[in-house]
RNA sequence: GGGCCUGUAGCUCAGUUUUGGUUAGAGCGUUCGACUGAUAAUCGAGAGGUCGGAAGUUCGAGUCUUCCCAGGCCCA
């Protein structure tokens, strides 16, 4: 009967199981890190060390998490982790953006808009602000799931009376800067709302228009000028045609637009004449369907100081030229009407021409047009279509599909009309010229970003920070009742309110008295707006950074995605610069949005929107992370099921390779360690290796290729480790007497790989590492948990006799020799490899090498036997072994059986079961 | 329609800038094989791409230029 041997081998021993079983452990992981108060811990270790402050961008205080919060979440708190790791104080105070129309749209829903509760704006205010925090909660809860440590207890909200009043302090140095201005430009203007909307509202989606084609009669005192330029007697009447997609703008036409590089033509069309662009003659042909003959055409710029009329009121309108005039569609001249047009605005504004408004300020029409008086903007479309056939002013009408600003939230047209507002001068003061100078100093990762930013900021209109809302930090201005001028104490007027603010919150604007405060009270009213969402989160470097971390603290890095180049990013640097004349942010860094595998966005109509709760719940968070880590997150990020697969492969791999290391460690302390210098070669061979992966994956932290940093690691798990050290060196592991050097000297080596991969994975597998320091008593005897590491390890300098180069080539040999070793298995003559024995012939540089490998050469291939010969080429012939397999080594050996006492053994095994066992010095 | 960005094996990524140059690399997955002392694990070997498409520059292009296609972000 076969004695069993298998208990004199050293087998691997260890309670870290192979099946993570992440979605149990991690909230248990989760509960230890909030019980043991871990982030306050890791700030006291960390304080007084160099700063470095990653700014929370705030997300908004409304629904569940996404996978894009998650993304962006993990991204921090792996630079968190690694720069703690590193040695930084990495403190991450979360944030959220709670006020603005999507949380007051909920509210209204959720209690009827009519209802008592939201008609009243303080009770309504009180039910917003308890809504936004409930949202709050929920999203708390799971970003703090996702595996995120911070400092949850003291987020900042926007909501917080203290950050509104610091709102407020912040428009009050604004003011006092000089960067204020009132105005009244065109804004997109959402009818149902009753509100202006900020850029970021506005949302473009297909709509069909009316599309008319108007004739506006040229003034009687303009008709010789015409005549002359078009060269034309028989002149006696004459039409511009304008195209718009608008009709309800008609009535507020003060001019028609030109364009004077262009070339026009007079036409003729069933005995009348019109005007329209050279250019434009066949596609309005075609679009009016009529054939018309040309007369004569001239340049454009000849046709100045002509007056046209309205098409039924009774008033001029003038005809300008303008760059911005194209003949793209239309007729080559435009319909201008500055109240509801950006570019018709500003050609107004240069040619000194007055808006005309013929809405009020609700956008309705003014009941001096009495035949759509009161009705809201587009209704009034087929009335003054109407209008313009009663008085023959009408060429065309059709339907026409473009794409149509919307407001983003009730997905219902704008329209754009101008009504008074409160802007941050772009020009005033010169803050986009500042702006564009600081953001050339700032670190914008990827590179390109700051060739956006910049070409946002040279495009950008003047800020308008005016929202007719009531969920908002209220702009707190005491104007001139009559005149609107602001009052002369404004600028302390602003401390004050924001001291009550802070005191009772942004209800006690409406409520506060101005007769309290300033004594002709009489003259002044308070201003009812209140501040566009974009400025409260603009204002978190003073609001949040500033008060935690000291005035003019700038913070190290921004990270957001790449919306916020238009978002925040913006907001925060023209307000920081406008208040402290520098940019809020050393390095701004952005990631991509997350698509599916076809690269299209992630939508509920499209079904492929993936859950991160779903996925921590099925897979675990450090599964998520994996894949925020594996993903190259400044294009694109593509999430599917598959691909979420092939990370679990990736964790799976990486876990084993622990499982392994931990379950060969499970008799080591520090009293075995065995010294560099007596180490057996290979073993201060993947030291060395683990040393260079430690730099690189910590250089590429360091540049936030955390994608390259996990593939490194995983490579390192699969080839260095799998492929090569730890499958050689389970022959000494198991078979070595436990306490051998030969068994210690790999040990030691093991020991170190765990405690350097354990630190290297920890940013990103934060669960997965907490729970291989919590398990092994190598690591946890050290700090109570991995974040309460660092990366340093003691610096290793040691001597081989056998170099880097020289390694490289053995381990070529080895893949040699494995070609070869298959090439017999194929032909069925071995089966496994140490049924083989290996005889390499080999040149002298070769030979030297390997002789440096000694007996232990087989070792290497996990054969058997291996011979070396010298000769002048390179031959490796693998043959079978015909020697009895060891029952405890399994090595073919020609001992096995001269031992009466172990017949089945080898007289290594006798050696290291019954004496002092073997020696060993390479492998 | 405009600005910026992305497009290399089924999947995730290297390689493209400073230097355009032998049969384009890795890991995962897949196929075949081995082991049964990392075992729903591990080891070995193999197959798999002409680099989104087209044209051009060049002795030579994944790498430079132009155009086109698909997609993303932001605007209009």
């Amino acid at each position: 009967m076969t004695v069993n041997y298998r208990d004199t081998l050293n087998l691997p021993d260890t309670d870290f199981s192979m099946k993570a079983g992440l979605p149990r452990k991690e909230p248990e992981i989760l509960d230890k890190w909030s019980s043991t108060d871990l982030y306050g811990k890791i700030r006291k270790k960390y304080e007084g060390k160099e700063l470095f402050l990653l700014h929370d961008g705030p997300p908004y205080a409304n629904g569940d998490i996404h996978l894009g919060h998650s993304v962006n979440k993990i991204l921090k708190d792996i630079t968190i982790k690694y720069k703690t790791l590193q040695g930084f104080d990495a403190p991450y105070v979360p944030g959220w953006d709670c006020h603005g129309l999507p949380i007051e749209l909920n509210v209204e829903k959720k209690h009827g808009k009519n209802s008592e509760l939201v008609k009243n704006k303080e009770s309504f205010q009180k039910a917003c602000k308890e809504y936004a925090e409930s949202q709050i909660n929920k999203q708390l809860d799971d970003f703090k799931r996702l595996g995120v440590l911070g400092d949850w207890e003291n987020s900042y909200k926007s909501l917080d009376p203290k950050f509104e009043a610091d709102i407020v302090r912040s428009l009050g140095i604004i003011y006092k800067e000089g960067h204020l201005e009132k105005g009244e430009k065109p804004v997109h203007w959402c009818q149902e709302s009753g509100s202006s909307l900020a850029e970021a509202e506005v949302e473009y989606i297909d709509k069909t228009s009316k599309a008319i084609d108007v004739a506006f009669k040229a003034h009687h005192s303009s008709l010789k000028k015409l005549k002359d330029v078009f060269n034309a007697e028989d002149l006696d009447e004459v039409s511009f045609v304008i195209w718009t997609t608008t009709p309800w703008t008609i009535p507020s036409n003060v001019a028609v637009c030109i364009n004077p590089k262009y070339k026009y033509s007079l036409i003729k069309m069933n005995n009348k004449f019109y005007v329209i662009a050279y250019e434009m003659i066949e596609q309005c042909s075609n679009r009016w369907k009529q054939k018309f003959d040309v007369i004569s055409t001239t340049q454009g710029k000849k046709l100045c100081d002509i007056d046209l009329v309205h098409p039924f009121l009774d008033r001029k309108s003038i005809l300008l030229h303008a760059d911005h005039v194209t003949t793209e569609t239309g007729t080559g001249c435009v319909h201008t009407a500055p109240a509801h047009g950006m570019d018709d605005y500003l050609i107004c504004k240069k040619n000194n021409i007055d808006i005309i408004h013929s809405l009020n300020n609700k956008a309705f029409f003014k009941d001096e047009l009495d035949f759509i008086a009161g009705l809201p903007a587009m209704k009034a479309d087929p009335l003054i279509v109407e209008k313009l056939k009663e008085y023959n002013a009408l060429i065309n009408i059709e339907d026409y599909h473009h794409s149509y600003p919307h407001c983003w939230r009730r997905k219902t047209p704008l329209i754009f009309t101008s009504t008074p507002q409160w802007f941050i001068s772009m020009n005033k003061n010169n803050l986009n010229k500042d702006a564009l100078k600081h953001i050339k100093s700032v670190n914008w990762e990827p590179s390109w970003g700051l060739q956006r930013i910049e070409s946002m900021l040279t495009d950008r209109p003047d800020w308008c920070i005016s929202r007719q809302r009531n969920w908002g930090v209220p702009i707190t201005l005491v104007v001139h009742k009559d005149t609107g001028e602001i009052h002369p104490d404004q600028k302390d007027l602003f401390e004050k309110f924001a001291q009550i603010i802070e005191k009772d919150g942004i209800s006690a604007w409406d409520n506060l008295d101005l007769k309290d405060y300033i004594d002709d009270y009489e003259e002044y009213i308070k201003t009812s707006d209140s501040l566009d969402v974009w400025f409260d989160s603009g204002v978190t470097h003073y609001a949040v950074s500033a008060k935690k971390f000291g005035n003019n603290v700038v913070a190290d890095l921004y990270l957001e995605g790449s919306d916020q180049h238009r978002g925040w990013f913006q907001s925060s640097l023209l307000t920081s610069i406008a208040m402290n004349n520098q940019a809020p942010y050393k390095t701004v860094l952005t990631h991509g949005f997350v698509v599916d595998e076809q690269g299209r966005k992630q939508s509920k109509s499209l079904g492929n929107v993936v859950s991160p709760q779903k996925v921590w719940d099925s897979l675990g968070a450090d599964i998520l992370r994996l894949w925020v880590a594996s993903t190259d997150f400044r294009s694109e990020m593509v999430a599917s099921d598959e691909i979420l697969r092939r990370t679990s492969d990736q964790y799976r791999r990486i876990r084993n390779t622990f499982r392994f290391i931990l379950g060969n460690l499970s008799d080591f302390s520090d009293k075995y360690k065995i010294s560099l210098e007596e180490q057996v070669e290979l073993d201060k061979w993947i030291i060395n290796e683990t040393k260079i992966l430690q730099t690189e994956v910590l250089k590429l932290y360091k540049s936030y290729s955390y994608h390259r940093a996990i593939q490194k690691i995983h490579n390192f798990c699969v080839n260095e480790l799998g492929g090569i050290y730890l499958d050689i060196v389970k022959d000494r592991l198991y078979t070595c007497k436990n306490d051998s050097s030969a068994r210690r000297s790999c040990q030691t080596s093991l020991d170190f790989i765990l405690n350097v991969l354990v630190r290297l994975i920890a940013p990103i597998l934060s669960y997965t590492s907490e729970e291989i320091w919590q398990i092994s008593n190598r690591l946890n005897g050290q700090e109570e948990s991995v974040f309460l590491s660092n990366f340093d390890i003691s610096d290793i300098d040691f001597k081989s006799n056998i170099n880097q180069s020289e390694w490289k080539r053995v381990f070529e040999i080895k893949d040699a020799v494995n070609q070869s070793i298959e090439e017999m298995r194929n032909e069925n003559k071995i089966k496994g490899s140490l049924d083989s024995i290996v005889d390499i012939q080999a040149d002298s540089s070769d030979i030297n090498i390997l002789r440096k490998l000694g007996k232990e050469l087989h070792f290497l291939f996990i054969s058997s036997e291996a011979n070396i010969t010298e000769g002048k080429s390179f031959k490796i012939k693998v043959s079978p072994s015909k020697n009895t397999k060891c029952v405890r080594c399994w090595h073919r050996c020609s001992s096995v059986g001269s031992s009466k006492e172990h017949p089945e053994l080898c007289n290594r095994c006798i050696d290291n079961i019954e004496n002092d066992g073997e020696q060993r010095k390479s492998i």
